[in-house]
DNA sequence: GTGGTCTAGACCACG
DNA sequence: GTGGTCTAGACCACC
């Protein structure tokens, strides 16, 4: 996995865990990596990891149990996509329409770049 | 003016600045505001506005002259689109798109909300 | 038998232990549990009772009988009346204590609850 | 300050926070001390100080500015003392209630230390 | 084995 | 100066 330089790499792994949840690779109760196993995988200090196991737990994604390990917790998907959709309806959007205007790009160019990536 | 956390200040002061560019407000060989004249407006420390202003000078939409101030570069509103297309295009466009898969967000529910935008 | 986050799973089973004691439900002398039939009943993992019967057995609750089982130590009943006392005097009311006063409750908002709950 | 071994040292340094908020040593809007500064004097790794505010954060008890400080946020007194009188309605007295039912320690006596223990 | 905490030290962005 | 992040490595309690 790479990571890139404008967003921290806890929330990138806190990405990373969105899309396997959302992506039903990993259901609820599904234990998920241990943080060692995760550190070593993706060749960060595990501390990192960690952190982002944390800060998911806080948000209601992942549960720990003591000595065991972090599990995907009920509702996961749920609580994923409510947090994805407000951020990218109060954040995201606002400024994509903004930098659109600004730009004088139509929403029909913004349909053909939808389409063509699709085809990918 | 209004400040997100999500980005730091001096680059919302920069896309402030951008805005009033291609808004035309401000033109070419234009003085724009002091560093302490903006400071002060936008309730911020000089040194972010100042920080803004050199960033802005790297990018070559501003230009200053020694002891008088700072100006809009020739051909500012050019460089401004250019970025600011760059940015949309390699950075933002995919990562909307993703997100927008991984709501399951179509893309006329996208049109929808441009349009419903453009009425306020 | 729930457990909470707060305190470690082992000793919240000592505490368990502790209140059949003391509520004369295995008396002294008596057989108490196997590690295994425990952990079945608690649904946690065995080594996790045989911590818990470790410990008592350093505080002289229970006592061990090789390829036979843990039993209930003379004078048990004055042992977890005096550890839990000490544990009590030197360690819970002076946090008690200071948190009424932080909270500004008052000693009788504190008997209004005791009796309360006391009708359960 | 010292610091006991039965709880984590940055949960120990948050409820010297909540104290000093509490005692209205520390007022809305007021700044904290920095992070550096809170680690040399409490002789703890930075860190472990960080690793508190971002924890108070997350309750709305502080705030964070950029590259300024953390400063005590609106209604923090509010805040502590429903997080403080949760926790000791939920747990600390349901406990304390059957220690002292255990112990067959009387209201009266518990009375009596809570009076004797304010001569002080 | 697991997670939780802490230290030491570093670098960065920001004001 | 400030906070934010990351690494390296350690020790602990717990299962």
């Amino acid at each position: 996995m790479e990571f890139h330089n404008t967003k921290a790499i806890y929330l990138q792994i806190a990405d990373f865990v969105f899309e396997q949840i959302l992506l039903k690779k990993w259901k609820e109760d599904d234990k998920i990596p241990s943080v060692r196993e995760m550190a070593i995988e993706l060749q960060v200090n595990p501390n990192t990891v960690s952190r982002t196991y944390l800060w998911l737990e806080e948000k209601n994604i992942v549960q720990t149990q003591r000595g065991v390990g972090y599990f995907v917790e009920k509702d996961a998907i749920q609580s994923v996509l409510a947090i994805k959709k407000e951020e990218f309806l109060k954040i995201d959007l606002p400024g994509i329409f903004k930098t659109m205007d600004l730009l004088e790009m139509d929403i029909t160019d913004f349909e053909k770049r939808y389409h063509k990536r699709k085809l990918l």
